[in-house]
DNA sequence: CGCGATTTGTGCACGTCTTCACAAGCGCCT
DNA sequence: AGGCGCTTGTGAAGACGTGCACAAATCGCG
């Protein structure tokens, strides 16, 4: 410690300083601290102490501070973090000081949903377009946006600087989808469609998969019943619950 | 090695064979290797090495054959694997065999497409139940389903058996209704809503968060414009990412 | 029948992440 | 001013996950 690494003076939109490169594991949860920074802000907290703040983010309260002291030295020994301060500093590592566009293709059923969801305008994002390739949707209006067909791509991206791009469309459609995407030059994906996208060097692209996660759960759900089916070797097996069932970013059982 | 691990004997609805405890990380890819199982299937493949599974489901070869050998031993050296029985193993262990019923409650934007999502049929799932709290939402017909009382849920848990919640309601509600589905002995639990749920030992939380998925997307954005705005040490920026960049989860980069 | 090509299964080393435990620092009270 | 209680920040150890590299096993062919 000692030398204090320059606080990344969020207000300065001067030199950027060179973000601390954080371990992947420390980036995935610094959300879920914003999360609830915000609603301890909301209830008309100024400080938040690392025991409070992990409970309200679900995690071990030395995880928490090992993970803020990767941004810096922002806290006070004895008293706790300033609760709009660490606010401001997460939004900044984050890159949520400037509202990023966001462009959305496929409008269907999954699609229709995420462009109604005002979580994203809540919490640093704007949707800037909605794209689909069935003309049959296009020109429909969603949320005050009208669909444009997903060809249009390259005029939207000049209009707007497109951050990252949303793919909600089938598996078939959605490698051409992120081609069509990489070609405009966005570098960061977040792909809905049940399918592995290959992408050049330097593009992100990030997963998610409704079904996966339930079936995650089933496979805990399946091991959970033949356990109890078992006689169990002393103790009852569900209380006897191994804590290692707890899987990395599954929460469970916080205490009460 | 050498005592061979009875296998799962899918077939065989007898004892239950008490399943092997698989390291978290596996059982978090096995969903996408029966994908891409199924994929090949279709394709007409009935075997496939692991070198080509690894390339369809975006993971190391070496991973993939670790995460397969701790299922027993189903490969054929030489040859590679068996793809319908390895996808009927991968079925078992994750509890699919049987078609899990699945209760979602919240019927709003999100739920609404959720209901809708035919990937879950096919995978192994069947929406047993839409509730919500909403008493102008109660009756409206979803997909060949009658919108209920979220209050009926002890009804319809006797009605059938629930084997996985979906919380898809506003964050101010879920910790609630989490309460009322582990009342009714639920024990595994899917939550979108934006919040930490506290539940009950032996209760299995996974969280969803899609703003969480762009705020880490906007991080390694803003990465990377950080790093292409410095001069740089020796070498374009761009193509020097360092490949600590890829995140644990988040696939980069997949070469042509 | 034996040999070479191929592919699995895994021992080992390395890197990352987590958790404990505690020294260092801060504010408050006397 | 000094001491006490509280909280942060971090060193160190252990758990976990990853990937290389290779021995063991199988098939096909001569």
């Amino acid at each position: 410690m000692s030398q204090h690494r320059h606080p990344g003076a969020p207000g300065r939109a001067g030199a950027v300083p060179a973000l601390p490169d954080l371990p992947e594991a420390t980036v995935a949860r610094l959300p879920e601290y914003l999360r609830a920074l915000h609603n301890l802000a909301d209830a008309g907290h100024e400080t938040i102490s690392s025991e409070g703040l992990s409970a309200a983010a679900g995690v071990n309260s030395a995880k928490l501070r090992k993970d803020l002291s990767h941004l810096g030295s922002y806290g006070t020994r004895g008293v706790g973090y300033d609760v709009a301060l660490l606010i401001e500093q997460i939004e900044y590592v984050l890159g949520l000081t400037q509202r990023r566009a966001v462009a959305l293709v496929g409008v269907g059923n999954l699609g229709h949903a995420l462009a109604g969801y005002d979580g994203f305008a809540s919490r640093g994002f704007r949707i800037a377009a909605l794209l689909d390739a069935d003309p049959s949707r296009v020109g429909e209006e969603i949320n005050g946006l009208v669909v444009r067909h997903v060809d249009e791509l390259p005029a939207v991206a000049t209009e707007e600087s497109i951050a990252i791009g949303v793919i909600a469309t089938p598996a078939a459609a959605a490698q051409r989808v992120a081609d069509q995407l990489v070609a405009v030059g966005v570098t960061s994906i977040l792909n809905f469609a049940p399918c592995v996208l290959s992408v050049p060097e330097g593009v992100d692209v990030r997963k998610v998969d409704l079904a996966i996660e339930l079936q995650i759960l089933s496979f805990h759900e399946h091991r959970k019943a033949s356990l109890t089916a078992l006689p169990a070797t002393g103790g009852s097996a569900l209380t006897a619950l191994p804590g290692g069932l707890a899987a990395t970013d599954t929460q469970e059982a916080i205490g009460t």
